[in-house]
Order: C-alpha cells, then sequence, then structure tokens
DNA sequence: ATACTTGCAAACCCTTTGCACGTAG
DNA sequence: CTACGTGCAAAGGGTTTGCAAGTAT
C-alpha cells in the first residue's frame, strides 16, 4: 500500500493554479479536499503532517496563503479567532455558528444576496465580497 | 478653564456598568462618546491620551475588554485587522466598507435580519448575534 | 480600609519573513 | 540549470497578563 495515495486530484488543481507541485503542497491540497469542516492554519498543519511528516508550519502558512492568492480556496475569520480555510471549489455560502458547541453550518439565501446588492447599490457601490454569520444557540 | 471638561456623560455611563470611574476610563469613554467612526484600540489610546496622558495601552485594552463585557460597547473585526469598536447605544446596524478607501458605513435592513431569523430558526436555532460585512467598491 | 485599577514590561498567540538549502520544471 | 519552494528560527503585530504601586469607594 503505497503512503503518497494522495487523489491525483490534488495535483491538478495545484497545476491548474499554476504553482509548483510539492510534497508538501499536495498533503495540504488533500486537507482541504477532505475536510468537511473549517479547520484553521494550525489543524491543517496537523492533519497534513499525518500524510507528509516533513510539513513545516512556514510552508503551511505560506501554501494557504497562495491558495488563497489563486482563489483555491476561502478564508473566514469568526469572532477574531484564527483564520479558518475552505476549498473554494463550492458554492458561496455563508455561516451558522453554534456558540456553543463551535459547530459550523453553511447556508444560502437568494434573498438576502439580493437584498444586500440593493442596499450596495443605494450607496452606489457593488459588492465585491461579503461576509455574514449567524452565531447562535440551539432553541 | 478646567481641563478635565469631560462631558458629566462618561461618569454616568461607567457608574451605570458598576465600573469605578477613573481618570483614564473618563478619558476611553469620552473618545467613544464622540467618535463617529470606528476607531481600533490604538487610535482609541491615540485620542485618550490627548485628553488624560497617563492612559497606558494596557488600560486601554482592559478598559474596552471590560466595557464591552458589561454591553456598552460593541467591537468588530473587519477583513482580520484589529478589533474596531462603537458604543453600544445606538441601535444595531451591519456594516459597508469601502475598500478602495477604509470608508465605513452603517445600515439597517430590516427585511434582512427577518430573513436571518427565519434561516437560523430552520436550523432550530436562535440568534444571539449577528454580523454583515459588505465589502463594495465604488460604481 | 480594601478591593479594584493602574503602568510597566514581559509574555502570548497567530502569522510572516530572512536566510541558506533543496528541488520541480 | 534556475527559479521557485522549503525548514528553521527569529521577528512581527495585536492583545493579554503578572506584579507592585496607586486610588475609588
Amino acid at each position: 500500500m503505497s503512503d503518497d495515495s494522495e487523489t491525483p486530484e490534488t495535483a491538478e488543481i495545484l497545476r491548474e493554479a499554476g504553482l509548483r507541485i510539492t510534497r508538501q503542497r499536495e498533503a495540504i491540497a488533500s486537507v482541504l479536499l477532505e475536510a468537511t469542516d473549517h479547520p484553521d492554519a494550525e489543524e491543517i498543519l496537523t492533519r497534513a503532517r499525518e500524510r507528509d511528516a516533513s510539513v513545516s508550519q512556514a510552508t503551511a502558512y505560506r501554501t494557504l496563503a497562495v491558495m488563497a492568492e489563486k482563489g483555491l480556496l476561502r478564508s473566514h475569520t469568526f469572532d477574531g479567532g484564527s483564520s479558518r480555510f475552505e476549498l473554494a471549489d463550492r458554492p458561496h455560502h455563508d455561516h451558522l455558528i453554534d456558540i456553543d458547541t463551535g459547530d459550523i453550518m453553511e447556508f444560502v439565501s437568494a434573498e438576502i444576496e439580493s437584498l444586500q446588492r440593493k442596499i450596495a447599490a443605494e450607496y452606489g457601490y457593488e459588492i465585491v465580497a461579503h461576509r455574514l454569520e449567524l452565531y447562535c444557540r440551539k432553541k
């Protein structure tokens, strides 16, 4: 059983963004591909090291930065904590955060999106990006 | 001309929150009272020192923290920069940020607020707090 | 009188960076 | 081969904290 069983997908993702393919980047990209949550840099580093122990903190941060720059992933800063990342291959969505458990749910509301554009337009602006987070507690 | 011409309001605000009144806190509170923008801790410190040069950085942070805790002010972290503060005496609102100039405008949308509650309810949650920021560019 | 606040400086956390070595292309 | 990527360790920015001295109540 080969240990570098990274899906070929990781290499493609990196190549398409014009990035050189390295073991470390593949490890990091595969972590993001498999993540169903919103890990921060430290957590991504931990998981990447399970795939390739040589990944350094500096490389984790640099890779996340370059991937975000190329539009491969999005970063969010909930509540002023550390940055959390997710692949940008999925459609846009906002977040609902359970303030007791830390669970993060994703949602989309075409109505809200549309109202946002309307508001921005009233001020003479167009939206480049937005962030909507609902900090909630179970009823 | 007395130099401690703080509006009596500052003392009241602090007293009502059950906080001891000190020169430093009055200086900080008065900065917030007069601010029409969204200054961060460093800027608040600078302005507070114009009123009372003895205010230290530690006290600025501690006072902002305790005031936020008592509900006297709200803090926002736009874009992952430093925390910005504003008195909580004004009604809730969201923010539209001009990404070119850094200008911050405030807005409210009852419709969006209502949609947010509806979405949270669908997940079985009630909203404790939320954050909506539109990062925009002039059309 | 006494608990709360302060200033100072050190510590913290997350993130970035300079450097010399390593490697993908 | 050469430009780009890497690990290490040090530095950076924003914020917090331990401590002894000061002060509001």
